[in-house]
DNA sequence: TCAAAATGTGTACGATGTCCACTTATGGCC
DNA sequence: GGCCATAAGTGGACATCGTACACATTTTGA
């Protein structure tokens, strides 16, 4: 389909603006980052990028269209900055911190990018059916299937354990984090977070690797 | 279908409606019933009551501020449907059967009343700082903290565990439903539905209720 | 009883999403 | 190399929304 190929060398400086669909995309993930889904206006987006608002129209069929693209780049800025943490994390074969290190990204990424992280799942339009990003990488629910597969592999976690595995561990993470964000922990003070995230993830590992390497 | 008619009884056919303010939550309850929190518009609120837009903000300061409320009442809606399928569960010793009802009750609500689910969690104002709820009965966290805090006495939970025990299960489930809701679970057919629901009730209780009922 | 406080109405303004008709640059075809 | 269909962007218009300001009407309590 569309190739997405960066912001295109030829940003033109009349009419034709060259890239018009991902500047927009880019202006919106600006917008959401301050101020959440509600704040991706398609009239300020087309502002921001110097070309009128109709234009918008030429790449998105709606409000809801754009909203949706934003939300599937923000999806991938998750998966980015979870295979970020999970590379520092070291030790690839240590599959429980491998699990910890994805849990801990992702609530953490919610934390400091709250607008970002709510619009990645603001649109209620099907974009995502497998395992896919937006360029065809791991979104983050990939990135989480690959660790569990090879903790069966490896022997980490009993196979019959497997099946909705994945649900589990990331409705956990992603429960705590919309929780801390607009939930009844919202209040939480910063300094209580870091336990409550500590005991979600592990609680989580307990539960999927059980008898695996204690604590 | 409740009411909350304790501010004024007389409700008056001219001028002064009596009840505004309950009013117009009730009628915001009903768009985001339909269309979630961004139906909560609030000229169609007073249309709906029969009342000049300009009258909604003798009650609220703000669209917010509605939002706010008519998002508060949402949440003693899921409290009460979580209330009637705990009692249901019957057995008010098997904590373990107790802890189930809740979170399924939980995801079946949201299942069930998508958009009084995504609007229960859709206002980034502060309204609830324990675990009251609108009326002051107990909201959804409160009755979790309630059979924990059972569990624990009952022995059916180490102590150690208690802590932060309540954030683990509410997130687990929550996030559950929200991945069903908007998530990348959103196309999970719904007879696929149950047994995940089942796994990540049940993945939470063992992992809380450690050396419990084996299996 | 009567003034002050509540509550609701009317008009108005700026911003937004989106429709329609028009303009301009690009790229494929001869 | 020139021509033209078409993609990409512009401009104006409209309904709707949130909300501010000034005014009307009812209730209340001193």
């Amino acid at each position: 389909m569309d190739d997405a190929s960066d912001i295109a060398p030829a940003a033109r400086a009349t009419y034709r603006h060259g890239d018009l669909r991902n500047a927009l995309i880019e202006a919106g993930t600006a917008l959401a980052s301050t101020g959440g889904p509600g704040a991706v206006v398609l009239r300020e987006a087309t502002r921001r990028v110097g070309v009128s608002p109709n234009a918008a129209y030429r790449h998105f069929s709606d409000r809801e269209d754009l909203l949706a693209a934003v939300s599937l780049h923000c999806l991938t800025l998750v998966a980015t900055e979870i295979m970020r943490e999970q590379a520092a994390a070291g030790a690839a074969d240590d599959l429980g911190a491998q699990l910890d290190a994805i849990g801990r990204a992702y609530v953490h990424f919610a934390l400091r990018e709250p607008g970002l992280f709510r619009t990645a799942f603001a649109a209620h339009t099907d974009p995502e059916p497998g395992r896919g990003g937006e360029d065809g990488g791991l979104g983050p629910y990939g990135l989480l299937l690959d660790v569990l597969d090879r903790a069966v592999e490896q022997g980490a976690m009993r196979a019959e354990r497997r099946p909705g595995a994945e649900v589990t561990a990331w409705a956990s993470v992603h429960g705590l984090a919309v929780l801390l964000l607009d939930g009844p922990l919202r209040s939480v003070p910063e300094a209580a977070r870091e336990p409550l995230i500590d005991g979600v993830v592990g609680t989580v590992r307990d539960g999927l690797f059980r008898g695996g390497a204690a604590r």
